[in-house]
DNA sequence: TGTACATCAGTGAACGCGCGTTCACTGATGTAC
DNA sequence: TGTACATCAGTGAACGCGCGTTCACTGATGTAC
């Protein structure tokens, strides 16, 4: 674990890298199902089989490239909040940053956004490498509310009895400390924080929605008020 | 246009419903991008090329079963909110039975819904067919508003300044009627509610939500309530 | 410091497979007179 | 009602292409003594 190594151990770093790198173009031109190692090999002048040096199979790629997404975006989402947390931000405008820095790496990023939270790629199940990467985006919104659970404190309706329990199981699980209502808002807005971008991302604004950052904007905000925390 | 024809168009009928059906099937196996007319036509006993006296190609099959799918679902949230305002039910029930019949359609028919709400088919342009049929589910959760606007009101507190402008323009572009700050509360709503769906659909929810049913109840309540649907 | 051996990245051929689309054709169904 | 012709569904071969993965190999880099 030397920072310096041999000119082997540099040069696997570099090809894995560039292989990944003409792996997230490639599914750019033609999404994850059609991902081709034969094509990526050929782009970076490599025999295809060459790949299985790096990649036992294209299943492995494929996790890479999930994995390395959710990291991306999960990086994004916590520095926006730090930022906005070092700034003395209330938590209510953390939560925004956070939604607008998701928001903003998808339209960066919309053939990764799309690995990840579009459609499943069909006969291809993630393996458990890609959990912790997955959690990173709301693990950030659950600092936020939690924050402002402890600070001002929350108020939310109570829940329907049918709900409670399940509530009550999701607190403990993953959001220790959160009052049930909170978290049950919680998982709620997180889900639906996706599907504002992805109806952006995924052309279903097309015609309906024009000015896209005010529409965002505002329903983020939303969000934030769903959960409970107060307005700034 | 007469109801019976000769053999040759009712022949012709049933062998497009069969191609589709079995691309349907497909769908489920491999995914919309890898979508097969080969595959197709093999396990119908045809010859590939026979599927082109149908579909002069494979966009042309995909685009039938995208309209087909957004008319499947639109058709099962109408009959939903037909269904409970006959029974006489307000507003925010109406609202509800909707987005359960939205999630129940998707759960009957995951590869259908994934096809129209999942990432899009790298490659592949829906045409202008598609718009009709893809604003349905829209269209009834417009009406619910309406109904509600016109009956006892709408109260939601006033939009941001940056927003008015572009939720003046989809009020007057797609609900005539409705008041702004209802118009982007409804078009955010709408498309936080196939956030959740897709989120229970796409496994995002595994191991994070297990009741969802109870989960999914819920939440679609507090997006009727969003809306500012009175509660019943 | 020099040498012998082990490691490993990359090659190129091969296996067996599937794809969309075109085209000239056969033979059954439909239509006009 | 019967006949001649037009329409059209389906065939089968072909074009040109791409795929994931395996395998025996070469030659450069790294390591132990």
């Amino acid at each position: 674990m030397s920072p310096v190594r041999g000119a082997r151990e540099r040069a696997r770093i570099e090809v894995t890298a560039a292989i990944k790198d003409e792996a997230r173009r490639a599914l750019a031109a033609e999404g994850a199902a059609k991902l081709s190692l034969r094509a990526v090999a050929r782009e970076l002048g490599m025999v295809s089989s060459a790949l299985y040096r790096y990649f036992p199979s294209r299943d492995e790629l494929l996790t890479a490239l999930i994995v390395d997404a959710y990291d991306s975006v999960g990086a994004a989402a916590e520095a926006a909040d730090a930022r906005t947390l070092a700034a003395g931000a209330a938590p209510r405008a953390r939560w925004i940053a956070v939604c607008q820095a998701v928001r903003a790496w998808a339209l960066e990023h919309p053939h990764e956004y799309a690995l990840i939270y579009g459609s499943p790629v069909p006969g291809y199940t993630a393996p458990l490498d890609t959990i912790g990467p997955a959690s990173r985006v709301g693990n950030a919104l659950i600092g936020i509310a939690r924050a402002a659970h402890e600070g001002r404190g929350i108020a939310l309706p109570p829940l329907p009895a049918e709900l409670r329990p399940e509530a009550v199981r999701m607190a403990g699980h993953f959001a220790e400390g959160l009052p049930p209502e909170v978290t049950a808002a919680l998982v709620a807005a997180w889900a639906q924080l996706f599907g504002l971008v992805s109806f952006e991302l995924f052309g279903q604004f097309t015609r309906i929605v024009e000015d896209r950052d005010a529409f965002f904007a505002h329903a983020a905000d939303q969000l934030a008020h769903g959960v409970g925390l107060p307005a700034v």
